[in-house]
DNA sequence: CACTTAACTTTTAAAATGCAAGTTAAATTA
DNA sequence: TAATTTAACTTGCATTTTAAAAGTTAAGTG
């Protein structure tokens, strides 16, 4: 999406502003994966052709790059930038906002009251074992 | 959008999750727009069918309510709700993501140190000046 | 060598978006 | 009070995006 103003939250959208890019930071950032087949079988399961359009938007970006996996040439390895792990308040207080907001959901508590009481250095916990 | 997941950030998305919605929730909350009219002056010129539809799922989702203007029988007055005033930490770390990584934009020096040393009395003193 | 896996691309149909114009009720102006 | 303007939409249609399914290519496995 070409840019629609100066507005930084606009800015924001015109990168992760649709229903997918967010989910690609989710998986990165929280569930460890790093290949495409990994992010494809998110429980959300979106189309392949939107999930190449997506990394490929995203690193244009610069929020995540790819490297060729060493071990099987076959693979590629997608991995956060700093810019992209600097997206990860913007996914907590999502976070919270469904802990509040959509009771129906079950947001492991833990992490919640964690999120509530110590929100830096959760933060921090987090990044440090992003990307290993 | 119907839901996808159980998760706490696919949940959002899936309520605000496209380029526009959270750019209404911006007026209304940063800019003290409460007419049609006046979003759909905003400088990302949404079009108005976009606008009316937005408007509508916003509120049946609980963020935003409708109401007829007491003053101007023609107009109706849109005002976020509790629950749509509690995205406001998540458009706040949107705009220090701007603030960090998108610095030709020029965002406010004074709420971007404000939001940086102080977030929660920030979000206090804009969450007091909002539907007034 | 046959089969599977990984990372895509292509095709096509369905849905969403963008643009322009039209509608209705209420307010304002001449 | 008639004509015009304003506000909040809706409608129609062309364009773009998305979704679903199938196909492609290189590389790894049994």
């Amino acid at each position: 999406m070409t840019k629609r103003s100066d507005c930084p939250i606009s800015n924001v959208l015109d990168i992760v502003g649709d229903k997918w890019s967010l989910l690609i930071i989710r998986d990165l950032m929280f569930f460890g994966k790093h290949s495409y087949s990994e992010l494809q079988n998110s429980e959300e399961k979106m189309a392949t052709n939107i999930l190449s359009s997506r990394l490929e938007k995203l690193e244009t970006h610069g929020l995540i790059n790819k490297q060729p996996d060493k071990k099987d040439k076959r693979k590629k390895v997608y991995q956060l930038t700093a810019s992209g792990i600097d997206l990860l308040p913007i996914l907590l207080e999502m976070i919270l906002w469904s802990a509040k907001h959509a009771p129906e959901l079950t947001i492991p508590t833990q992490l919640v009251e964690r999120a509530q009481s110590d929100k830096a250095g959760l933060i921090d916990e987090l990044i440090a074992n992003i990307n290993q």
